[in-house]
DNA sequence: AGCACGCCGACT
DNA sequence: GTCGGCGTGCTC
């Protein structure tokens, strides 16, 4: 009797609501998380088994076509797909998508086909053979061993017919060399060695335990955590994954694993080309990568034995991804920590207040580590009132900040003026009719750039010639430039300040990773006085004779009135003013605020961080907002404002009923326009018990838009654009 | 996500 | 008269 066909639900790395159903023939096998060839369509697409059926389906099924032979996804991988689609409301299918990212990894590792003695002599030996085989010292390609020796290829080939030469395979995806744990530590403080030691405790567990290492820059948080890895590591098939925001992925960060494990880890980055991503990912799944360094996305490899996981700078924004798949690295990172049972480390000098709340509830361990005498303590911070001594016209820099800057440059010390806006102008105007400049598809102003003598917008790239004369009432040279961008600043330092060698660092000047290490060799060198920049100089360096940061406008991140405005200003505000000074030279920062009484500003100024995360908290807590709720973000968007309109009553009129839920809007999301849609924006908040993935969820099914429209949802939005 | 099917404008 | 623009809908 025929037994009947075997039927499995394959997961397309597509976004489609639901796994589809295949018939898998008698001639091949396929359980759970086998990857699979199937044919959807008029295509023929990879996908991963996800369940087998019991239950017979009544529609014509297509057979699966092929099973690869790559390991499959284990059943934690699977669940951690499945749990993060429906934490952030993406097809889970999208997930897998971005599990999938090398889909090269899944085929045959690409070998070279080398050639080795045998051992044997040939029967007949010519000085040419002598030569060739003389010369075959180690495994080589037959054409590099002809050039080696001299001979004709054929030499080679007769040796290798005569049996004196055979071919070998070496795979192309060579495995990662092994760290070694047992290496030699820095020295640690007493306090850091009693924190290492309760991480190590903590990794010996191996079940999901949290911990917020929470400590000031030079406080010692690497070393520190590496020894939490090298506990890890003390399993020997045990796999370690380190998160650290884009950025900050360099050489500098390879080195110190390399000199504390003996070896460079595993990187995988957004910017590493496709074979480098398949050998990451290959022996990652094989669980040979032991430490592997790298990006958000890291977060979404096989790991076949995850024992630790490493969130460095855990509060950096860069963790959220804020386009096609919306998600939050570091929640994401909890959640997989928790389906593999394993240890997982938040670090930051400036934790976000959901993982400081965790940390108070008791959910995370808190870990501090206080600075070590020697290292840079925290300046002296001033605030300047702009309202009490304002600069003149047409100019940024308050006198306050101006005479500080004097005194700088005749002690031959440097000093760094902070502006978080590239370019010259950020907002171009015509004084004829008062037309501001817009990108096409947008309704963002165009930044203006003296540097290249372009127009910018910041959101989309588009660029063009400044044009000569206004495109709105034809009005000749009466376009100008309103505000400060550091360009705008370094004319301004250049008139005032004549003679001062000045700087500008923002990711318009620096292009590549050495145009970023020549700047510091210079700043290091002392060839530079003044140097001016945006928040890429927040992070990093110290610089031994920086002794004054002037922040040129502090109130910048607080307008607009968004949700987490005072935090990120207060973290931001305090990591630039911890550039200034060193034990041995004492740094002073320089805040020129409207804002004086801002809670953000004061405590900064005051040097309280507990006291603002107490305030703030208590601030977010009296409207039940995060950590105390949950907040999440739905953005229609349609090619023109009458339907983006029309979707928008329709979703409000579909809105389910459900309590501890506030539903604001439809409003015009900040960025009306972008890439030539209209958008809209509902923000919806709920108590901290309720599913609010599943509402939103609930919410979008219910709801049967036109294909004109598209709806973005969004879990814990952070940039509310 | 692709890819086909469909219905309205400027062309050899 | 067609070629082709991209809006709409489907894929087990």
């Amino acid at each position: 009797m025929p037994s009947r066909p075997r039927i499995v639900s394959v997961l397309l790395p597509q976004p489609l609501p639901e796994p589809f159903d295949y018939e898998l023939p008698e001639t091949l096998n396929a359980g759970p998380g086998s990857f699979v060839t199937v044919s959807l369509g008029p295509r023929e697409v990879t996908g991963v088994v996800w369940a087998e059926r019991a239950t017979p389906s009544n529609r014509k099924l297509k057979p699966v076509q092929d099973v690869i032979g790559a390991p499959g996804l284990s059943a934690n991988m699977r669940s951690f797909i499945e749990r993060a689609a429906k934490y952030i409301c993406a097809p889970s299918g999208m997930v897998l998508a971005m599990a999938m990212r090398s889909r090269e990894a899944l085929d045959e590792p690409p070998v070279e086909t080398l050639v080795v003695r045998t051992g044997d002599t040939p029967p007949r030996m010519t000085p040419a053979r002598e030569q060739a085989l003389a010369q075959a010292t180690e495994p080589m390609s037959g054409a590099e061993l002809a050039r080696k020796a001299g001979v004709s290829p054929g030499v080679v080939k007769g040796l290798l017919e005569a049996g004196a030469l055979m071919h070998v395979e070496r795979s192309l995806d060579p495995p990662f060399p092994l760290p070694d744990p047992d290496l030699p530590a820095k020295q640690l403080t007493g306090e850091q060695a009693e924190t290492s030691a309760y991480l190590r405790g903590m990794v010996r567990e191996a079940t999901f335990r949290a911990a917020l290492l929470d400590g000031v820059t030079g406080s010692g948080k690497t070393e520190v955590y590496f020894e939490a890895i090298a506990e890890a590591l003390q399993d020997p098939e045990a796999q370690v994954l380190v998160l650290l925001p884009e950025i900050a992925l360099t050489q500098a960060v390879t080195s110190r694993f390399e000199d504390r494990f003996g070896v460079a880890p595993a990187e995988w980055h957004s910017a590493a080309g496709s074979s480098a991503r398949r050998r990451v990912w290959r022996e990652v799944a094989a669980g040979r990568a032991r430490i592997v360094v790298g990006a958000r996305s890291a977060l979404f490899l096989p790991f076949a034995k995850l024992r630790l996981i490493i969130v460095d700078e855990e509060h950096d924004q860069s963790y959220k991804q804020e386009d096609g798949v919306l998600y939050h690295a570091r929640d994401l990172a909890v959640l997989r920590a928790s389906v593999e049972q394993c240890a997982i480390i938040l670090a930051s000098a400036t934790p976000s207040l959901e993982t400081l709340h965790n940390a108070q509830a008791g959910k995370y361990v808190h870990l501090r580590l206080h600075a070590r005498p020697g290292v840079a303590t925290l300046p002296k911070i001033a605030l300047a009132d702009m309202r009490v001594e304002p600069p003149e016209t047409g100019r940024w820099i308050g006198p306050q900040l101006a005479g500080a800057i004097e005194q700088t440059l005749a002690a031959k010390e440097q000093a760094l003026l902070f502006l978080n806006r590239r370019g010259y102008a950020p907002l171009v105007i015509c004084r004829a009719c008062g037309e501001r400049l817009k990108a096409p598809d947008t309704d963002s102003w165009l930044v203006e750039h003296r540097y290249t003598g372009r127009l910018v917008c910041h959101l989309t790239g588009f660029t063009m010639e400044k044009p000569l004369a206004c495109p709105h009432c034809g009005a000749r040279g009466s376009l100008t430039g309103v505000g400060p961008g550091v360009e705008r600043l370094a004319e301004e330092v250049h008139t005032r300040f004549r003679g001062a060698r000045v700087e500008i660092l923002s990711s318009d000047t620096v292009a590549s990773a050495d145009d970023l290490r020549s700047l510091i060799a210079r700043m290091e060198t002392g060839a530079i006085d003044i140097l001016i920049g945006t928040q890429i100089v927040a992070k990093g360096h110290n610089f031994p004779t920086l002794t004054l940061v002037g922040v040129v406008d502090a109130d910048a991140g607080l307008r607009g009135g968004d949700l987490r405005a005072g935090e990120r200003t207060f973290q931001l505000l305090l990591q630039v003013a911890g550039r200034a000074g060193r034990a041995d030279r004492p740094g002073r920062a320089i805040i020129q605020t409207y804002a004086t009484e801002s809670p953000a500003i004061a405590l900064l100024a005051a040097g309280d961080r507990d006291a603002f995360i107490a305030h703030e908290l208590d601030q977010r807590r009296l409207v039940g907002f995060p950590p105390y709720g949950r907040l999440g973000a739905v953005i229609l968007s349609a090619p023109t404002a009458e339907q983006v309109d029309d979707a928008a009553r329709m979703l409000s009129e579909g809105q389910p009923n459900a309590a501890g839920i506030d539903v604001w809007g439809p409003a015009p999301a900040p960025i009306t326009i972008l890439r030539g849609r209209h958008r809209r924006r509902f923000l919806v908040r709920s108590d901290r018990n309720v599913d609010l993935s599943s509402f939103l969820a609930a919410w979008k099914e219910r709801v049967k838009l036109p294909a004109s429209v598209r709806m973005t949802l969004d879990v814990e939005p952070y940039s509310f654009m």
